[in-house]
DNA sequence: AATGAATGAGACTTCATTCAT
DNA sequence: TATGAATGAAGTCTCATTCAT
């Protein structure tokens, strides 16, 4: 990207104090950057179609017509979305990967999840607002949240998998089904909360610690023994 | 709500012999019952705002402005399907009373949940697409939505309690904690398989009920002590 | 369509003197009528893209969003244009049909078709449109104005027809080829007087009507025997 | 237009031995003639309106903006084409001068006319679209038109003059109606066979050369009669 | 009560045009 | 010169809503 020294040579030498005049690749970039931006702000707070593609541009600060030059449709704006904030979240966990896996990181990313401040919410509003999209008839979001929720998925049953490896984690824990619970009550636990702030949403989230405790901790050799015994009963 | 009788005493008499034509309250129940099955039915496969009035009308088998002409408003009719929705839950959950409370309770409650058959998630379907309505900005949805899910919440709350008085139940095991992360996980679970149907849903299912077990069967008593004196340490 | 009667059950008298309320249908057609009458008239003076269905409904004297309701969409609205000119064509020619077949019917025609005013010229104008528009890619006016064009052809084919029965016309008049010459050329004509009034539209009629003469009349006797007499050989 | 020896003297020497670069002027030229190309390619299939100038530039090769810098407006463009259309009519029939004038010679014209292959057929068809253009409220495309409606009538009024001065066709023929006839005629015909392509065009074309025939040539029973020797000899 | 005709606000969308690179 | 980013006006279309029957 080093454009700056070719820009040089066409005989207008560049003001090295005054940051040079950005390129149209950046202007574009950067006008699509800030168009999803407030694309998911007003989306959290609005839902879909209540949110119409002039307040998005305005709200980005460009003109009304922008968001359809840019993106083609309304769907086409959502489904770029989706996207990007699936590519935000894999970029998320790959700079928290330095963590400790197995349970701690779990305890760690459900301790994050639900300790966010309103406005970080956003995301996760969105990500609701768009997963109900995706699931009515001839979305083309589907594809995408299908995807976003196996990468989500993938966290637990990584982590699962190293902790049971390790000795951490119980060896019947199902890695698969046990992630698609925990995602799936994580989220559920915000649709509620969305809906009815009353809801005390620490009390639920130190009962979920607590859960993950209790259904993957190694049970003292004894309890472990009994519960086979009455299996076998 | 026998009304049967009531409905003679309006000073009408019914015509003993022939079978009574039906009165006008009877057609308009009527009228209402069938437009808010269809609009079950088309909410839940193509969203809110992507129904239209006339649609619901005509899938109902009447006029395409009756709807409006019923419910006052497109946001009248959704709250009163709402409302239906919540009100038949009441009564599904009246109806099933009779099973002995406590654990047993919650497990038919999960395995029914996740074994309908396609026709007849369409409720979940709508439900999620009402909650998801239901936190944006200036939703009359919120109320109801909140309502209905502190009924869903209270299903778990009473079968816990009961089994902790029983002693089927650890004493533990914290009831609307608990009842939150239950009832969002099952919905959440469902969000996914509605977005992916390649999910296992069965698989789930089973892991669902074996974790409850996990988490509210008693521990043998030697386990109890070693985590109690887990946490002392 | 007695409705007088019954409507009189009501309690509410009607007023016999007055005219009675108009009903649905009636309202129904005379909106339909009149938005194309206006749709004729715009499309006649400034084609069909430059023409916006709210400005038609406005010219009609209702809002403008009635033509859309109407015909569902702009090519819609188009095609009952297309489909109603073609109608009242067939009427008007049928309305004609007292008048003598053959070489005086279409004399009378062209004479008609030349001699009209300006206003009267709508109908030929927005043909013109309308079959540069159907021959475009993936126009539904093709079959419509495939259609009409053949009635138009026809004309001259059942008038060529007969007067070559009668004896009044050569019998080696070819009526296919040649309606489809006179009618192409009536609207040739008038494509290049629309362009330019300075173009001596009556010295055109005349001519036209003389060359109808000349080629259908039969040769006078001396040639005419020739003509046979070659045949025969 | 041999501007090719006019262009050395512009001051900057061509290198002799490299094929010398192009100047922006040809470059310029080139690129208004390939802009003028595809806009009557598109033109012709699709119609002026659902034409973009995106489409144009891009379908030229160039890039979307080109063709709005190059015309300075749509219309500017639409008028760039009729005039070229117009010019290189000019020019085709300045070629075509060789051959005898007279009958002979609109016998070729009409011949030509009707015989060309389909993508030749563009030209006609995007003049249609023009003509009807043109006679549309303020249209600026009707002094072009008008022009070239009276040179095409033009081509007919001097081969009538001429033959009727060589004794070759009938002098009651008057050269202004009847060239507007036969013009008209020509492309009233393409109008009905483009919305219709079972019309037998072949046919058409030869009756259309009947006509003139019967038209034009002398009629005395002599002459008939020489008609009839001519076809034997 | 129920139907459906008519309205009109508001959205998406297209596209010529302007402007920066 | 040529490209393409950004604008904004204008149009089609949808649909809840009002109103007449």
């Amino acid at each position: 990207m080093a454009t700056g020294r070719s820009r040089g040579d066409t005989g207008k030498p560049a003001d090295p104090v005054r940051p040079r005049r950005r390129t149209q690749a950046e202007r574009r970039e950067d006008a699509e950057r800030r168009l999803l931006d407030a694309t998911l702000s007003l989306v959290a707070r609005r839902g879909f179609s209540r949110v119409t593609l002039a307040e998005i541009g305005e709200e980005a600060g460009y003109s009304r017509g922008l968001p359809l030059h840019r993106f083609g449709s309304k769907a086409g704006l959502l489904q770029a979305l989706a996207r990007r904030i699936s590519e935000r979240f894999v970029a998320q966990r790959a700079a928290a990967r330095h963590s400790s896996p197995g349970l701690d990181a779990m305890r760690l990313y459900v301790e994050v999840y639900f300790s966010r401040n309103d406005k970080e919410f956003d995301t996760t509003r969105t990500l609701l607002v768009l997963m109900t999209e995706g699931f009515l008839e001839d979305s083309d979001l589907r594809a995408v949240m299908c995807d976003h929720n196996r990468r989500a998925r993938q966290i637990f049953v990584n982590n699962i998998r190293h902790g049971v490896e390790s000795g951490e984690i119980r060896p019947d824990v199902d890695p698969e089904s046990t992630a698609a619970i925990l995602v799936g009550a994580m989220r559920g636990v915000m649709l509620q909360w969305f809906n009815d702030p009353d809801l005390d949403l620490t009390a639920v989230k130190n009962r979920f610690l607590d859960i993950m405790d209790t259904l993957m901790l190694p049970l003292p050799a004894a309890a472990a023994g009994r519960r086979e015994a009455d299996k076998q009963a």
